[in-house]
DNA sequence: GGCCCTCTTTAGGGCCTT
């Protein structure tokens, strides 16, 4: 079951609440951010009505006959999923027993695995256009899914994710700033009460931290107090140097996925399918090298550190 | 950019992220 934003307000969000679990009914049906969204559609045409936020993938050319096949032809702009009934099955059952184990930070600790796709490399002028999340507790609505206006900025690597400029820069996508409060919405709706909450990215210290933290504060937003940071990759480089110490094996998602032999669900680089492997992969190497809750806190960065960290390489 | 490794440490190349 995948449920979009904009298919909650065109089905009427009083009564879409019954189907919804409590959490996330609670922050859609009071949400500020939603009520952007809406202005945003009225915009449009000046008139005030519900409107459905798709994003064709049809493409002409030389992209995409492969990923229209392979995404459906269409994806929702933005779009919470339900992937407790989408699969059927409880993906991280074993992360999930030895969370309850710990019986201190697992009634505190909220475990989100993370991505995002950017207009390319470049930490300080790229932008972020896929953002996509996935609570690791799993459950009903707990992965995040969202396409991003970059304004004015190209896309120079289309040919990495796919993700182009006239597939994003539309007036139905959001920009940074209207997707800040509904991502923040998101992540208070999976966060236990006074608890904190754990982000997760592969090369995430390097590359997804420094951006989020680059448009939070272009936005005039701050990262949360209460959010760790866990960046998986030097996770992926101890375990597969304990795998093999004499030969340098990869550490990429896509050589993580192959060795723990994991099926990707979706395109390479498309921000829901890295996020849904990295998901597994996280679990994996928590196992293998045998982590504890506390073990990976310890392991986490926070937003003032890798801020503080930017600012002193931006001086030299 | 940050991290790791080595033919290193007064450095440089490769990996990983898009």
């Amino acid at each position: 079951m995948c449920i979009s934003i904009s298919q909650v307000s065109r089905l009427r969000i009083h009564s879409f609440g019954s189907s919804c679990c409590e959490r996330v009914h609670g922050w859609i049906k009071n949400s500020s951010s939603l009520k952007l969204l809406d202005v945003r559609a009225s915009s449009v045409d000046g008139k005030a009505r519900w409107i459905r936020r798709n994003v064709s993938t049809t493409t002409q050319g030389s992209r995409s006959n492969t990923k229209s096949s392979v995404l459906g032809g269409t994806v929702p702009v933005t779009r919470i999923i339900d992937e407790e009934s989408r699969t059927k099955v409880q993906p991280f059952g074993n992360l999930q027993q030895r969370l309850a184990q710990d019986k201190d930070l697992s009634k505190l600790l909220t475990v989100i695995v993370s991505d995002l796709e950017t207009t390319g490399l470049h930490r300080k002028n790229e932008r972020i256009i896929e953002i996509a999340a996935q609570d690791i507790a799993g459950g009903g609505y707990s992965t995040f899914q969202t396409l991003v206006n970059p304004g004015v900025v190209p896309i120079t690597n289309a040919h990495i994710h796919g993700i182009r400029n006239d597939m994003v820069c539309r007036p139905e996508v959001p920009r940074m700033e209207e997707l800040i409060p509904i991502f923040l919405r998101y992540v208070e709706s999976r966060q236990k009460p006074g608890g904190y909450v754990m982000l997760v990215a592969h090369n995430g210290k390097s590359f997804d931290f420094q951006f989020l933290i680059n448009e939070f504060n272009r936005c005039s937003y701050e990262i949360p107090h209460n959010w760790l940071l866990l960046d998986s990759l030097p996770l992926a480089r101890e375990n597969m140097k304990s795998v093999e110490p004499t030969v340098k094996l990869s550490s990429s998602l896509e050589a993580l996925a192959d060795y723990y032999s994991l099926t990707r669900e979706g395109d390479a680089h498309r921000a829901l399918s890295d996020v849904l492997l990295l998901s597994k992969v996280f679990q994996k190497l928590t196992i293998d090298l045998k982590l504890s809750l506390s073990d990976l806190v310890l392991r986490c960065h926070t937003a003032s550190d890798i801020s503080a960290a930017m600012a002193k390489n931006k001086k030299a």
